[in-house]
DNA sequence: AACCGTTGTTAAAACAGTTTACCATTTTTG
DNA sequence: CAAAAATGGTAAACTGTTTTAACAACGGTT
């Protein structure tokens, strides 16, 4: 038995808040109830039935609907008290097939097996799908598998009226379909990331500035031989960090080494892995920035267990700043990504992008970094 | 720089498989070129010109479309043909309008802050997301928040015509709207959970069976303290764990005691709190079984880190088998939940129940234990 | 030769909304 | 007080499909 239902949530306030829902929905099912037993037979009732018992015509209860300033006041409460009564609900596909919108936006996933699982995706799914709805709009979830990109379906979601738009999450400049989207001028927004070539809209957050933030603090820490675990050098921001790391060293006068890169896969094991190849290129690294919190993770771990104590003897700094990792032992110094607010972000500008509001989505997010225990001062300078 | 891309993943299979797609979406762009080219403004093609242009009726068109045994080989040549030319593609909109389904399946989570990211909603989520895309489905995710419950939106997803069904995740007896959508026969599956009046179609694992499973294993190992950390009282699978707990000390003439038995709320932080009571309850406790996985985790963390040896001292089970844990350490012996059968499953079931093929769904999968280095036979009867 | 059953196709009627152009009333303006 | 403008509403066209009933054309029976 997985994962905790609702009350017994450690936020107890969201077990709490949900009690009235149950009164809230008995009161529907007294509603409905009630159309039932005034009509019959309610059985699909539509805007026809609704202007035929209101005495008007169906483009004035359409006028209702859509709260049309053309409509009086007096009409539009006679209209909306049958509506009310009859328990009428407009049918969405008929509006978005009339209208110019379908409300839906796609999100899309990298094939990963554990792409649902995930973390990193989960926090940025969360403030999609709570803007998503406080704009009124679905959400739809696709995973890119190979064969749903070759046979076109990409392009079909919105060819085919399921979507407006769609955000594109955990792809990098190797999955060039993307560009497909930006070609035919279909609304598209790579989260996270961004294209070389800059053709497509973007929101993502500011991983210069978060290298930046962890080589300041390792620097001041009195660190100098500071190693890097990198990973998907084929993703702009990923080469972003690698290149403030790079140019940072530089500006401290200190010559960067070809030895304290690995590539550690963005993976746990990737991660425990590249600590152990560092460690054994060169003994007199006491810092290591990982690319982001799983790689850390690892390399703590293989770290504390093969002799080396954290941060005594060397620091460790993350990225990301995932949930359930400031409980690790010891807890992780990691750069925080707002990703909570760059889901919010994203669908936000999607959203303006298919109005038409925006024609250019290029927006960045300010990184900070989280002090705690896998980060300490240089052996030599401690008193 | 957060989880992996695709070709820096763990399985490079995915990454290498994705290659072709490139090429593949390359074919498309070329095609739709085409299109532009030989047709001026192609815009919104739709069935009626490709009618024209294939010198057919639209009713012959939607029958090619549709592969109807009524029309001639040669004339579905013909219009294929022009489909193609065109690059057309039926709007779904209308499709769904005019025909009986919409082809899409909503998931709805529990209002938790972390649902989109967790490990066992996420395995679940993938079977569903690989079985609905078999079935020409798409998926839609809802978060239950209470506001949304409140305003009757979980009813509107059938009555504005958004979805043909939906599968809940991580809910129980205390989510009493789940009522409203049984009380009007739409369909809908509760996964991995039943309701006690089962009058609510569902699917989920055998919690009996692992349970005993479990049980089963620290018995034969000799343990005869056994503590269990349970959850969610209000959830039927969960009881089960604990009835079949209680009743398998008593089938091995042990009394079950009320000191044994502490909530862990689900949660990592839980599980450690909850090894801290029992053995402050009971020194004599030689092993824990664990609700899930997380408790589990938990527990192992404070027995570690609390002079008792895992499982020198104390032996742990957990439930769910969630990934990245086979490396933990000790690595955590546990019932293996089939999740992603159980997604598979009851999307399956639902697109039947749809289809009117079946009235009603019930049905159950087998666990299996998996074991792993927290569980060790009992001090006493070592040699 | 009249009748019947296939076979393949089509016109027209759903499906359920939005939007536009137009038409009466009123109200305002010159 | 007539003309112009604003107000409130409606009929009809439109969105893009599926489905049904009807209908030719044709070969095969009596």
């Amino acid at each position: 038995m997985p994962t905790p239902p609702l009350n017994s949530s450690p936020e107890s306030k969201s077990a709490d808040a949900f009690a009235p829902s149950r009164e809230a929905s008995k009161e529907i099912t007294v509603r409905f109830n009630n159309a039932a037993v005034e009509e019959k037979v309610p059985e699909k009732v539509n805007i026809r039935e609704v202007a035929r018992q209101a005495g008007v015509s169906v483009a004035t209860v359409s006028m209702v609907l859509n709260a049309s300033p053309r409509i009086s006041r007096s009409t539009h409460i006679k209209v909306q008290r049958m509506i009310d009564k009859m328990g009428y609900r407009p049918n969405r596909l008929a509006q978005s097939l009339s209208g110019r919108y379908t409300q839906v936006v796609a999100v899309m996933l990298p094939p990963l097996r554990h792409a649902f699982a995930d973390a990193y995706f989960g926090e940025i799914l969360s403030g999609i799908a709570d803007r998503a709805g406080k704009l009124g709009h679905k959400l739809l979830i696709e995973q890119a598998k190979p064969q749903f990109v070759k046979e076109g379906k990409h392009l079909e979601l919105y060819e085919r009226r399921f979507v407006d738009g769609v955000l594109c999450l955990g792809f990098n400049e190797k999955h060039s379909f993307l560009s497909d989207f930006a070609a035919r001028r279909y609304p598209m927004i790579l989260v996270d990331n961004r294209f070389g070539d800059n053709l497509l809209d973007y929101v993502h957050c500011d991983y210069r500035l978060g290298a930046q933030q962890a080589m300041n603090c390792l620097l001041q820490l009195g660190h100098r031989s500071i190693a890097m675990v990198y990973a998907a050098p084929e993703s702009p921001t990923a080469r972003d960090v690698v290149e403030t790391y790079t140019s940072s060293l530089v500006a401290a006068g200190i010559t960067p080494s070809e030895h304290w890169l690995v590539d550690g896969c963005f993976t746990d094991e990737g991660g425990a892995e590249a600590a152990r190849v560092l460690l054994s290129r060169d003994p007199q690294i006491s810092a290591i920035l990982c690319g982001n919190d799983k790689m850390a993770l690892g390399a703590i771990r293989y770290l504390t267990t093969h002799g080396h104590r954290v941060p005594d003897d060397v620091s460790v700094v993350g990225f990301d700043d995932i949930q359930h990792l400031a409980y690790a032992n010891p807890s992780l110094t990691t750069v925080h990504l707002p990703l909570y607010e760059l889901g919010v972000l994203a669908c936000e500008k999607l959203v303006e992008r298919i109005r038409g509001k925006v024609e250019r989505v290029a927006e960045v997010l300010p990184t900070h970094l989280v002090l705690r225990e896998s980060t300490g001062m240089m052996r030599s300078l401690r008193s």
